[in-house]
DNA sequence: TGTGATAATAAGGTTAGCCATAACATTTTT
DNA sequence: AAAAATGTTATGGCTAACCTTATTATCACA
């Protein structure tokens, strides 16, 4: 077993790559904005995590997770959704806040406690997010949904899952009632990625196409 | 409010001086001996913590924490205490190693889930090894209790805590039953400074006097 | 094919928290 | 009161992650 322990900086930016992962690579810019650091700091970052054998960077072409990344960043994710569900079902924190407080708890977070910790829970399959929480062995059914951002006007969708992390962007979610589980009609969208008009819940909400992009849906 | 976020290590000093302080102050090298860092390191972030306000040193006299230092202080204990229960009650993670999980637990922990846990946990008053859990306003009532170590020979006696935080300490003590609520009685103490014979649960087992220094008890 | 946008690297700086070694101050013990 | 033990400060060094500014490399498109 290589389990030394990662610091908190490593395994942030492998969650970050796991989380904006198609399978394929990410633009070492779009982590640097999703972690809030520099261009140069993710790059310096990068760099260091591809010497540890974590990551394969190709200049002007991304990275990727190797085996040994993917491995961690997928304990990442156990952790973090395992705390999201705990402080969500259990603790009663608003949906919106859980993802960020959790991201401060996956860290601190021992094998013997995860583990622990999915026992009481139940092994819930799903976080509040609506994303899988990966197996102790690292596998995870990935969601087969589409983007909401992509879906044909007048098509109904149910939320599968929502992949924003910024509590701000949740929290806009959240008061529009765009939550995994709820159903929406695609009403209208405006020319020139302008934004959706959806109908949630019976009311009618607008949503910019960014935002869209969050959202995992499936029609039903 | 002065509630900027403290770093880790400034929480781990100042948690570590309200757990050594008789009410008094702590030698400089006692801290560092529990931290795990040289003297030098730890006079060093002494200056720290003074020039912050949270701490006051009085060379070769010792360090005491401020009136700011021990609100602090109080309330990582209050989050460590709350993170035992947790663990203990609903984790079932063994006694010894509650304290060093939960440790790592405290420093990841908001407000707003400090509380939540307080309100699932029932507002607990005292953790896993016996000590009080501080109220929200850092307040709470010492332990009126004596030093193992100091308990006169023929005396019966109730464990009403254990103070040590090294889990090979903790995991000593449990082996012998030395738990809190367990009593026991003090059947020889051998001289110069010898270990104490102790009877617990019916069975007598040998315990040096620096251990017993850890255990904390009321006549009966 | 050249040009502008984007990505990467180079160079030098900062911070917190640690380390070792050595000198100096104080307290405790003899 | 001197010696031994202990505590403190001074110096200089280290590391991980960040930063800025400037330069260079590559890509993508007109």
């Amino acid at each position: 077993m290589n389990s030394k322990p990662m610091s908190e900086s490593t395994e942030m930016y492998l969650k970050a790559i796991a989380e904006l992962d198609d399978r394929n690579s990410v633009a070492v810019a779009r982590l640097a904005e999703r972690l809030s650091v520099t261009n140069v700091s993710a790059n310096e970052m990068v760099r260091r995590l591809g010497e540890q054998g974590l990551v394969l960077h190709k200049p002007y072409k991304g990275v990727t997770l190797t085996k040994k990344g993917r491995g961690v960043a997928s304990n990442v994710l156990r952790r973090q959704r395992l705390w999201e569900r705990f402080l969500h079902d259990h603790l009663k924190i608003e949906w919106a806040q859980v993802y960020d407080y959790a991201c401060s708890l996956e860290h601190a977070t021992a094998p013997e406690v995860t583990e622990a910790l999915a026992v009481f829970l139940g092994h819930p399959e799903i976080c509040p997010r609506g994303n899988p929480i990966p197996a102790e062995d690292g596998s995870f059914e990935p969601l087969d949904g589409i983007l909401l951002s992509e879906v044909e006007v007048g098509t109904a969708v149910r939320v599968l899952a929502v992949n924003a992390t910024a509590t701000d962007v949740l929290k806009y979610l959240q008061e529009r009632n765009i939550l995994p589980g709820r159903e929406l009609e695609i009403v209208e969208a405006a020319p020139m990625q302008g934004p959706l008009t959806l109908r949630v819940e019976k009311k009618e909400v607008a949503l910019g196409l960014s935002l869209a992009k969050f959202v995992i849906v499936e029609p039903i």
